[in-house]
DNA sequence: AATCAATTTATAATCATTACAATCTGATTT
DNA sequence: AAATCAGATTGTAATGATTATAAATTGATT
């Protein structure tokens, strides 16, 4: 469990008002690097005080999107799932047992795109994993 | 327009059936980079055929994405739009104007997946196009 | 303690995608 | 060339995740 206080202070640094929903739910993406979807962490949070909406989930996921606090990853056509840890790296998908694995991944030399903002870079790989080959 | 045997044989060697349908969208497909979702595939072809359903455009890309004809390519929270060129390459979107832009891009060194069956591999910028900064 | 903007909640609405079943048709066989 | 049949198309209906809404609540500031 994180310190609480620190929580606050991380949000109040980003902009956005501390509440006990959104420390449940950031503190649920920091301890269980899973990549869970929506209906994960909903299913998680609720256990703690059952009132939890799943709207919130959406709201306080899409908050700390915005604000940079976590990563949202977009692979196959499965639902976005969400990952605290937000420094670059590439995200595999097993399309067999469903887990994303987080691997490390060098820059890419691209030409193309010359004189572009990229302001986001993601790089998806899906297969097979170890387990389920 | 691709000639129409061409695309015949092609889908033949795919395993999968020849109908005015189906070439009428990988005609679209190949003749338009642009990239389009199923909304614009539809809209286009049923131009020239006004019983075109949805319904079938949805199958068509579906088979093709199956069979290896054409490259998904799910980017940012858009609907997912369609690639006829299937070599590997990176596509960038801007949040602006909304266009794809493809771009070269070399083979990243990656660890941590050491022994993974890799299948698909994607990598998706966005950020501003050199129009929209 | 008062205030106000932001957040939460429950419900309803939206809309892209999928499921379905009847009809049709492309490709193969006779 | 006609028969055959699996596969494809079509229109309609169902699905279900996400978003919109508005009232009630609450966190942070004064």
């Amino acid at each position: 469990m994180l310190d609480a206080n620190e929580i606050k202070s991380l949000f109040k640094q980003k902009g956005i008002k501390a509440t006990p929903q959104r420390i449940a739910v950031y503190n649920f993406l920091v301890e269980n690097r899973i990549h869970p979807d929506v209906e994960t962490v909903y299913a998680n949070v609720v256990k703690g005080k059952p009132s939890f909406s799943k709207t919130t989930v959406y709201n306080c996921l899409q908050a700390f999107s915005e604000c940079g606090l976590l990563i949202p990853v977009k692979i196959d056509n499965e639902k976005i799932r969400y990952d605290a840890d937000i420094s670059f790296h590439g995200h595999f998908r097993c399309e067999k047992c469903g887990k994303i694995y987080d691997f490390k991944c060098s820059d890419e030399k691209v030409s193309g795109i010359e004189g572009f903002e990229v302001k986001q870079r993601d790089v998806y790989y899906s297969g097979l994993c170890s387990c389920c080959i």
